[in-house]
DNA sequence: ACGTTAATTGTAATATTGTTGCGTTTACAT
DNA sequence: ATGTAAACGCAACAATATTACAATTAACGT
């Protein structure tokens, strides 16, 4: 669970991308490094509900635009956004991991360590990212339904 | 491109399924079968805006529903409808192809000729349905590219 | 420390997208 | 032909996202 990620890395993090560091923001990274989950927009909404909406709306483009953060629309199409894990670039993502929608729980998870196997693609399509997106049951949610 | 498909497949398709054949619904079903990309909702609604947007919305949700088109949102969260190729059945989707989002004209390409390599999920996950999505430049805006 | 300034936030207004309830119309089975 | 359930259209509303601008504040140099 959660990458035990403190404040002041999260400074860093935001110095290296040439953000303030401002309490609305520090808060987003908290809350988002504190689950194993992708945090969908609603949440984020209801939980920094002191935080005006299109404040939060300006500081998950602003992160998204830098890397720290990718975007990921689940069953429903809402948002979720997570904390991307390494090596995203200004306006490159390099978040080609499994994305697991739960139909249960709704939650979605990021599998990092998945690999993507290779892909060919019919001649003319020019890729530049793949995303694997898978739905189901999560491991606690599966658990729930042997047991009934 | 297009399937070359007649209003009587159309009758047929909504026969089967025990939807009434409509003029609406006649009229969605002609049109996404004449394009060889996904529709999306702004643009259904733009070409059929003498169609009330409630009786698209519904439209749309019952042939999903039914297993008749199927849903991919693309990279900006806007809702994309194409058919399905073959056997959905009525709540359960087979389509575990790749959707392919072009970066420059936004349109989505379903893939439906691509065979999605075998997955390990990490112990927990339960899939119930996979799909590869890829974000890159298609056929048309490749060779645009090139030219330039 | 202090003031300046550009970046960020807050507020208000608006646009877009999706949903619900209800009365009217229509396909289609008898 | 006609009764009926299904589908449509309309109105109101809810949720989500964007824009413009004024107020605030983090970060810099002095």
């Amino acid at each position: 669970m959660a990458q035990t990620l403190h404040n002041f890395h999260f400074e860093d993090l935001l110095n290296k991308h040439h953000l303030k560091k401002t309490a609305p923001r520090l808060r987003v990274l908290s809350m988002m490094s504190s689950r194993n989950t992708a945090t969908s927009q609603p949440d984020l909404e209801s939980v920094m509900n002191d935080i005006d909406r299109v404040t939060l709306y300006r500081i998950l483009s602003a992160f998204e635009e830098k890397g720290i953060i990718h975007k990921v629309f689940d069953l429903n199409g809402t948002a979720n956004y997570a904390l991307c894990t390494s090596n995203c670039d200004e306006g490159h993502h390099h978040d080609e991991h499994l994305h697991f929608n739960c139909t249960q729980c709704k939650n979605v998870y990021c599998l990092n360590d998945l690999q993507l196997p290779a892909i060919n693609l019919p001649v003319g399509f020019v890729p530049q990212a793949f995303t694997l997106y898978a739905t189901g049951l999560c491991p606690k949610c599966s658990k729930k339904a042997v047991k009934q």
